[in-house]
DNA sequence: AATGAATGAGGGTTCATTCAT
DNA sequence: AATGAATGAACCCTCATTCAT
């Protein structure tokens, strides 16, 4: 048993170090430019071997985007569990979502590769079927967390779970691909730290959410925040 | 002289064709994947041809490209000059963007292609200098639009023109984008329109950055117009 | 008749022109490096219009070589003309090559080239022959010269003609390759310059085969020569 | 070990078989009209296979020459420890360089066809840069023979080493070129016999170059050996 | 399990030549 | 006579994948 499980865990290792080996290139190269020669190479590996371990170049892509896909979503269950309250956890998943974009752009700009329809045509419908999957995942989950904000009386049950989800996240996601692509020429030319927009932008949009009351106390306690500080 | 004309109209319609083929192919498979060969049985031409009227794949590609920011540039320049106030100007805007992206859904995969990163290292750097300049021309004149919104007090003289502008066009942008992706997974799951949704959220948005008096203003005006109707 | 003689005059104006062009593209590319879209450019006429001049890009680079060879000629026949004996004959034939290769070295390197085995498979056999009996009527020349200075009592008629010019011409030739291609490299390592070298080397090399007579009053007349000038 | 050594063993087989057929082809066609499709063929491999062992059809070119360059080396090196004076060593790498014409026309001709201007703008700097250093090492060892006999007071003196060297070298090469083109012509026109010329040649001019004393033994000792053989 | 040699199907680009106008 | 648009056959090189060892 000990020998085999021992075989069992190299084998998992050897695995893992082909996926960071292909990461590195992908993340540079992108599916297309990315040669399994640079692969192998990257992994130290002959080329051969990646074959033992991937079917073929499009499932390494996959098992990369897989990985980014699991870190979203650990973030994002992490963030909930951290969480005391409904708002916060729509605040800290706000967080998550932020900080998955600054410290692993590459999955980011990934992601939004992988969403082009263009691709798809490139792609196996396996792999589209995998993906959407983990995505809806995702969704569901962040639709869940807004729905319990209104149930419990956080945010104007006037309001659709879905539809303030997919404004809270198109919000981010929008001003991040400008930061991905433009946050120089913003800084530049118009002085715009769009950092602080992403913030400042979802908060206000959160806030124009909630119940009055809600907003009133979390008003309060702000002002209150900003005594102790001064 | 007449031949002359002639023949010049003839190679333009030329290019035309080899412009109309090109498009239709990228459109399709995206840059690395199309082939001279496609375009060229697209185009009813021998590959060698192609190369009369364009220097190289990139070259077609980008003269794709050109037109399709011309058109987004054209749909602009109309809004703006068919508007009677600045708030009207930015609205129409808005609404050109929304109409660029249902009518002409493929350019704006295009250019949400041509934004990443990885994309940029297979292409060469003029190509990148002319849409980046394009790209900054647009985002000019968009945000001289909200600063003369601002000088002639139809909005909020706190708010800075240049984060007005990103705002919009980033919540815009993120919706299409969920929009262009997953517009049948919510609507069958959670029934929402995104296109509603988008044009909800953007009249939001920009109620938000109007000074008190012209949202109040508004506010009657929607009054009188819905008796009107009614 | 006037209208035709000028037509006839104009035409092969246009020819020169075309050759003017290819030769200066020849020149500096060879033969297959040189495109026909270069020469019509060069030409500042259509590519078609070369083809009513000249069959095939191989047909102008024969026509081309002609030139050359032409030119060759004319200045072995000069210096024959002007010659006052057989042995000046000799002499200013050396000369004359010398000439030829000094100022019209592009054409002494396309004679090499065309020399190479190599060559003569990617050429009609047509051209071939046609260059082949240029060079012959050449070398029919120089020998018949040598014959003359046998017959005429300057050279030992112990010597063969043919062997003489063959040796007299090799020995300039295989100078100037080397002066060609690696002048630099001889003035800068070993201080020697090619270029006196053949002088030197050619002359040695006649008077080897000057009879004792006639060795001995040009050894005198060049007493003479240094005594005036000292 | 075995296993490895054979393995390296069977790959520098394979390269050597691919040289050999690009060899053959390349003596054929030269280097442009030769195509990675013809050698592939004559190897047996496929197109692709080629790249594994040779970075591109230069690469495998030079590569070629390469080994010209060192089987011309090799001869002259031979040449030169297997004589018992430093003038049987001029004439030994004279025969060496003849022998190496006779039995290497193909080296001989690709050596040639180098040499053209022309042809280095074809060819990376990289080639150039290698070949000129292998050719320079040549004539710094032909140079040093000579420098040798004069030292040894075999050769005159007052003579400069590298002229000699020059002039020697470019007689031989001079009547190879014309006996590479022309020789049925002169031997059916003219009775002329090159090979006996190319000999005949050098003999005298390497006497010309001897000191009085050296030539006047040899004169003895060639006595000696005729009055022996007949 | 791991290798890496071998493959072969293209991919972009070039260019001599033709031909309708 | 002159044009120049069009062709199509190559050419060099790349690379995902396979397979014998």
């Amino acid at each position: 048993m000990g020998i085999q499980e021992r075989k069992e865990r190299e084998k998992e290792h050897r695995r893992e170090e082909i996926l960071n080996a292909a990461q590195k290139v992908f993340f540079e190269k992108g599916l297309q430019a990315s040669t399994m020669d640079e692969i192998a190479e990257a992994a130290e590996l002959s080329k051969g071997t990646l074959y033992l371990y991937f079917k073929s170049k499009e499932d390494l892509y996959l098992a990369v985007m897989t990985r980014g896909m699991e870190l979203l979503q650990d973030l994002f269950d992490k963030a909930i569990s951290e969480a005391d309250s409904p708002l916060d956890q729509i605040r800290k998943v706000g967080q998550a979502y932020r900080t998955f974009f600054n410290e692993h752009r590459n999955f980011f700009r990934m992601f939004n590769f992988f969403q082009h329809p263009q691709f798809h045509k490139q792609v196996s419908e396996d792999m589209m079927a995998i993906c959407q999957s983990r995505n809806q995942e995702i969704w569901d989950k962040v639709i869940g967390i807004i729905k319990r904000g209104i149930d419990q009386g956080f945010l104007r049950n006037d309001l659709d779970p879905a539809e303030c989800a997919i404004m809270l996240w198109s919000n981010s996601y929008g001003l991040m691909v400008r930061m991905d692509t433009q946050l120089e020429y913003f800084r530049e030319n118009f002085g715009v730290d769009l950092e602080k927009l992403i913030d400042k932008s979802n908060e206000l949009l959160l806030q124009s959410m909630m119940t009055e009351g809600v907003r009133e106390k979390m008003a309060l306690s702000n002002t209150l925040n900003n005594e102790q500080r001064s």
